[in-house]
DNA sequence: TTAATAGCCCTG
DNA sequence: AGGGCTATTAAC
């Protein structure tokens, strides 16, 4: 690792820019400038943000051409040696440009030209004046000003956070309090959190939580990956607080926790926050304000914050003092980064880990099949949470309903229908997961079988009744409904098959006493529409629940002891090798909505193939069985985790292009004389998407480094093409969807 | 990627 | 000649 180093003499500076042009360029400096620093310098007509990567005191560009800086961001901490040498593997491994790969880790505002400013916070006390008033000065209509200054007394700081936590309109409580003299203030890094309801409860923890916690704690200051295969409900979260406290007691190292998305962060924050008050917190996601992201990840850079809690991109914030990491749901699909660099969030991880020298523990109840397979082989620890922490609570009965054998009424079978109105009399809670929003997914003329087809996509137009009209949920095209079917003239077009939408209607016609909330990102889109939904459900205000994939994932219903799940068979013999992987994921995930508490729960699943082996193992809550047989399965076709992928994917507005382009990309690998098998070109599920033809080609190698090989060599002929230009194409290595 | 400019067809 | 368009090229 590189310490930053004093430009004397040297007046050559290596500067990475955000372009798509591999290496570095070189400018010259008349300050002296340190390596990680930013600097805005001329390029071409533009100017550009820059990041000093090195120093020279030679230059091989011509003199002529050197240009020099033009700005200086002299006060800003400068970037460290690890998070270059993170961001050069990436760039190597991932086939992206390297200044390009080194920017996109950037907080917005780092990318811009102007001088970033963070948010600045401030955080309030009483001084002495304050301290010797009494509340009774303050007249009692002042209600949040009294709060205020009650608060402040009893716990003498508070920042804004807190503050905004008393009252909304705290700030003007607080200008009246200031007006009185009573105020001493400070400017603060907030972000880091609040005490105020600090807890020192520590749970008992069970046998093979104590396991666990000790196993990771042996190894400290090695690299280590652990698995750490805890069913949902098993208490992983506090084997991750148990193991913070420790490694990061009585020192000023960090952590990362990365975790999956924006949507189970706030149950997680908030129990770390109460949990480690100690440790200063900071979190980076998407729903971050510039400022803010741009705050946090300072606090993280300097070391003020001690824990972070991020999401994928997160995976390269500066952390001076990394000790311990944490990927919570490792599974998830969301940890690859699906344009730019294609990275995936665990594997950075993963690989940070190993050049820190550091533990890292894998959270999940569904490992990928990579994570798995490397637990089974002894590269990772493997631990095992089996018994449910919460309560005694046992696990739900799951059983399937044969639809091809059963008289269906709209979609629902007369079981699940029975067991709806069971929970209905017993004041219970249900769910119904459908993987499909809107009304129907079809449009359909009964009388030639002609489907309203998407004009941009090769994908059906799905029917949102209510708001009248079709809807591709790829490209969002929307449309008029159709009244007259355009290829026979027949007026009677149907909407057919199940949404949300359309669930939700049927159950409010057969279950009128039901109360029925349906949760899909349509119901969802408004900012704390979510939330309010889910403490409506919390509440007892619903008793049946409709949604699509994102009720799955984190909540905890302990009313809720049965779950229906609909429409699930598309995915067993989907072509893409994964999608019966991720269904099980899923249903394991949303089989632990059911009976939380001390009620038992029950799964029932309608399907046409009950007897398929992924039900037989989602019955007994067998994850290692089904992941054998689907390991077993990879071996055959060589798919990973036994061998290794990578795709180049392109498009344009006609296939033509993208099949030539593909073809020199398939003949230049094969005679580069690789290993790996180069397939030819073909055509995705999703052939045109967005107004674009696509298509992809395949390689597939028995090792990563025999992948790496080739493309390092062929990367570099496909910018170099003249259709490179003229098409839009990427690299993806270790790809997650086809 | 961006943006300047080279090249080209067309009109007048 | 000059407008308006696309293709080509350079960027430290």
């Amino acid at each position: 690792m590189t310490e930053p180093r004093q430009a004397h003499r040297l007046h050559i500076l290596k500067v990475a820019l955000d372009v798509p042009l591999d290496g570095v360029f070189d400018y010259l400096s008349e300050a002296p400038v340190q390596i990680g620093q930013r600097v805005v310098v001329p390029f071409g007509p533009r100017r550009q943000v820059g990041i000093v990567v090195d120093l020279a005191d030679a230059s091989d560009v011509a003199p002529a051409k050197l240009k020099s800086i033009i700005q200086y961001f002299d006060q800003e901490p400068v970037l460290d040696g690890e998070f270059f040498s993170l961001l050069k593997f990436c760039a190597d491994y991932y086939q992206y440009p390297y200044g390009q790969a080194l920017l996109s880790a950037l907080p917005a505002r780092l990318r811009q030209t102007e001088p970033a400013r963070a948010r600045q916070q401030f955080c309030y006390w009483l001084n002495s004046a304050g301290q010797a008033a009494d509340i009774s000065a303050i007249p009692v209509r002042q209600a949040v000003q009294r709060r205020i200054f009650a608060a402040l007394r009893a716990h003498g700081r508070l920042n804004e956070a807190e503050l905004a936590e008393l009252s909304p309109g705290w700030r003007k409580g607080l200008a009246a309090l200031r007006e009185r003299g009573w105020i001493e203030e400070e400017q603060v890094y907030a972000g880091l959190g609040s005490t105020l309801h600090a807890s020192s409860v520590q749970p008992e923890l069970n046998e093979e939580q104590v396991l666990a916690v000790q196993s990771i704690l042996q190894y400290r200051d090695t690299f280590r990956p652990w698995l750490l295969h805890g069913i949902t409900g098993s208490g992983k979260t506090e084997v991750y607080i148990r193991l913070l406290q420790a490694v990061l007691e009585g020192n000023q190292d960090q952590a990362l926790v990365l975790v999956p998305e924006i949507n189970l962060t706030p149950q997680l924050e908030a129990r770390f926050r109460t949990r480690l008050p100690q440790f200063p917190l900071v979190t980076l996601h998407s729903n971050l304000s510039e400022s803010e992201r741009l705050q946090n990840w300072r606090l993280a850079q300097t070391g003020a914050a001690r824990i972070v809690i991020g999401t994928r991109l997160s995976v390269f914030t500066p952390l001076p003092g990394l000790k311990f990491m944490i990927v919570d749901e490792e599974h998830d699909t969301s940890y690859k980064q699906q344009d730019g660099m294609r990275y995936h969030a665990r594997d950075v991880a993963l690989v940070r880990a190993q050049r820190r020298n550091i533990p890292i523990v894998l959270g999940s109840a569904t490992p990928a099949l990579e994570t798995w397979h490397n637990a089974r082989n002894g590269r990772y620890g493997l631990l095992t949470l089996q018994q449910r922490a919460v309560s005694q609570s046992q696990l739900p009965q799951v059983n399937c309903v044969d639809v091809s054998r059963v008289q269906m009424q709209e979609g629902l079978s007369p079981q699940l229908l029975k067991a709806l109105k069971v929970r209905l009399e017993r004041g219970e809670q249900s769910l119904l997961f459908i993987n499909r929003r809107g009304y129907a997914p079809v449009l359909l003329c009964n009388a030639c079988h002609w489907i309203a087809p998407c004009m941009r996509c090769s994908s059906r137009l799905v029917v949102h009744l209510r708001q009248g009209f079709l809807r591709c949920h790829h490209c969002g095209h929307e449309q008029n409904i159709v009244r007259q079917c355009p290829s026979c003239g027949n007026a009677d077009l149907h909407p057919t098959g199940n949404g949300t939408q359309r669930l939700e209607e049927t159950l409010t016609r057969l279950l009128p006493e039901a109360r029925v909330l349906r949760v899909d990102r349509d119901s969802t889109r408004r900012k704390h529409a979510l939330s309010e939904m889910l403490s409506a459900v919390h509440v007892g205000e619903v008793d049946i629940l409709v949604g699509t994939q994102m009720l799955a994932k984190g909540h905890d219903f302990p009313n809720l002891t049965l779950v229906g799940v609909l429409d699930t068979d598309s995915a067993l013999f989907s072509p893409d090798f994964r999608a019966a992987e991720r269904l099980f994921a899923q249903l394991m995930q949303v089989a632990g909505r059911a009976g939380r508490a001390d009620k038992p729960g029950e799964v029932l699943i309608q399907t046409s193939f009950p007897e398929h082996q992924l039900f037989n193992a989602l019955r007994v809550q067998d994850f290692a069985a089904y992941a054998a047989s689907l390991l077993q399965e990879r071996e055959v076709a060589q798919f990973p985790p036994c061998e290794f992928l990578a795709l180049i994917k392109a498009e344009a507005n006609e296939y033509g292009p993208v099949q030539r382009f593909l073809q020199f990309a398939a003949d230049s690998a094969r005679a580069l004389g690789t290993d790996a098998l180069v397939y030819d070109p073909v055509r995705p599920q999703m052939e045109r998407l967005k107004g674009m033809e696509r298509g992809q080609l395949l390689f597939q190698a028995a090792t990563r480094q025999t992948l790496q090989i080739v493309l390092r060599q062929l990367t570099p002929q496909l910018r170099a093409h003249p259709l490179s230009n003229k098409i839009r194409w990427a690299v993806d290595v270790d790809p997650q969807e086809f």
